[in-house]
RNA sequence: GGCGGGUUGCCCGAGCGGCCAAUGGGAGCGGACUGUAAAUCCGUCGCGAAAGCUACAGAGGUUCGAAUCCUCUACCCGCCA
């Protein structure tokens, strides 16, 4: 399996950190380093598309399989239209045609991911398929009669809900998700379950309920949530969420999020997502603590991730923007090429007719949200045409200032860019 | 069911009837320093070129003038039962 024939797969989900919690870990050890076994993972449809924390299972998942594993990939079609209970508040419920339109959307997302081929094949499958049918009466009798309320009440996100309120619905979550492990083992032969730790309460009532209706032994673990040294959320970036939908996230941003990761979580990020060697992933971490300026670590985690979400050609074009962009070359070296497909991956705004001022482009580039924004921004100093400062934002854009005759590259700070193509 | 308190800008939170577009903190944004980092420091932070406009849960009212007073509605939170 590597290099190594004494490392297992399972010291190689250790050594990433990819176990957080497990049932009982020896059992847990040889059912994975032993023969293929069937495993599932699940997504509920709460948007149209998936996002980066996502990742973790996804290519947990993706992992698996090329160790010989076969993966059944739940999109949750009758979850999605419950709601697993947040901490905060109850959810809204979303329309049956809309959770089944994002469910359509996040099986295409995750395919790619998967091969469909050979002993190890990945399954789609919805839990709409068992749950859907499945009457109230035998609901409350095959389900719920093996669910005792005083322990799904002592729950972490229940106990803290009891005060601001939670629905039955919400309530009943649960037991929709325990039954989905059952069934997937009855139908599919599933032996292990896993997801992020947030599902640990989920997952382990699924182990449960098996066991419970005489059925089992299976398995299950949790992956730990992904964490920023600097306390804000994983995966959130000013603008939102890092979707993988390229048309919700262009893939320039999606490599840019990458690229931008904290030197103290970098190395941790490529443990996690990252199908490289252990001893790639130790020689770039001592690249990165000798020369962390060089962000060796940062560049190979973004190049990879991009690659494997967006495709190969989309990464180089977004590696390309991005060395355009911030290189420290002049943009008028920049062939036409270059600076078309640079400023097309930062966003690029057609402009007819007239050149008109530098202010106001800013806004309608999408830099700033107002005109009172795009002063501002100019007297503080932030503004760049062409990397050079814009000192006066109701001058109209010089004729000799477009590259190639139609492009300007306008930025806001370090690290923003919006293209102007002017078309006469 | 009875009594009392609350609802302010992205979040928290101050706010004598005029000097309040509204103190302060956080987030965000920009600058300096850097490595498209972290930390730090400085600046900025409703819309509008401006006159001005829109804002302090919602709807009415009192007043020359209200986020600040009154009435009703909605939601939240305590206490009693």
């Amino acid at each position: 399996m590597r290099e190594n024939p004494r490392v297992t797969f399972v010291d190689d989900l250790q050594w990433r950190g990819l176990i957080q919690d497990s049932t009982d870990p020896d059992e847990l050890r040889k059912a994975l380093d032993g023969d293929s076994i069937t495993f599932y993972v699940g997504f509920d449809p709460t948007a149209a598309s998936l996002h980066v924390g996502h990742l973790m299972q996804v290519l947990t998942a993706r992992r698996f399989q090329q160790a010989g594993h076969r993966p059944l990939l739940l999109v949750g079609g009758a979850t999605g239209q419950i709601g697993d209970p947040r901490e905060s508040s109850e959810r809204s419920l979303n329309p049956p045609e809309i959770v089944e339109g994002w469910v359509g959307r996040i099986r295409e997302q995750l395919s790619p991911f998967m091969s469909y081929e050979g002993d190890s094949a990945a399954t789609m499958v919805n839990n709409l398929d068992w749950t859907g049918p499945l009457s109230v009466i035998e609901f409350l009798r095959d389900v719920g009669k093996h669910f005792p309320v005083n322990k799904m009440l002592a729950r972490d996100v229940v106990r803290n809900r009891l005060e601001s309120g939670i629905s039955f619905t919400e309530f009943s979550y649960q037991l929709l998700q325990a039954n989905d492990f059952y069934q997937l083992h009855v139908r599919n032969g599933c032996k292990l379950q896993f997801g992020g730790s947030d599902q640990w309460g989920n997952i382990t009532a699924g182990v449960d309920f098996v066991r419970r209706r005489g059925a089992g032994p299976v398995h299950a673990f949790v992956t730990p949530l992904v964490l920023k040294a600097d306390g804000t959320k994983f995966g959130k970036t000013a603008g939102g969420a890092v979707w993988l939908d390229p048309a919700m996230t262009t893939p320039y941003s999606f490599y840019q999020f990458w690229v931008n990761a904290d030197d103290r979580d970098v190395n941790q990020y490529l443990r996690y997502f990252s199908f490289k060697s252990r001893e790639e992933l130790e020689d770039l971490e001592k690249a990165t603590a000798e020369r962390p300026q060089a962000r060796l670590a940062q560049k190979a985690l973004a190049e990879e991730i991009t690659a494997l979400v967006h495709g190969p050609e989309e990464a180089r074009q977004a590696i390309a923007a991005s060395q355009a962009l911030f290189g420290r070359g002049s943009l008028a070296e920049l062939s036409a090429d270059t600076l078309r497909a640079a400023l097309g991956e930062a966003g690029l705004l057609t402009v007819r007719g007239e050149l008109p001022t530098v202010g106001s482009l800013l806004k309608e580039a999408g830099l700033v949200a107002s005109a009172n924004e795009s002063r501002r921004t100019i007297s503080e100093g932030g503004a760049y045409l062409n990397n050079e400062r814009i000192t006066d934002g109701e001058a109209v854009v010089p004729e000799t200032a477009l590259l190639h005759g139609r492009f300007l590259v306008l930025r806001k700070g370090k690290r923003t860019f919006a293209g102007v193509e002017i078309v006469k």
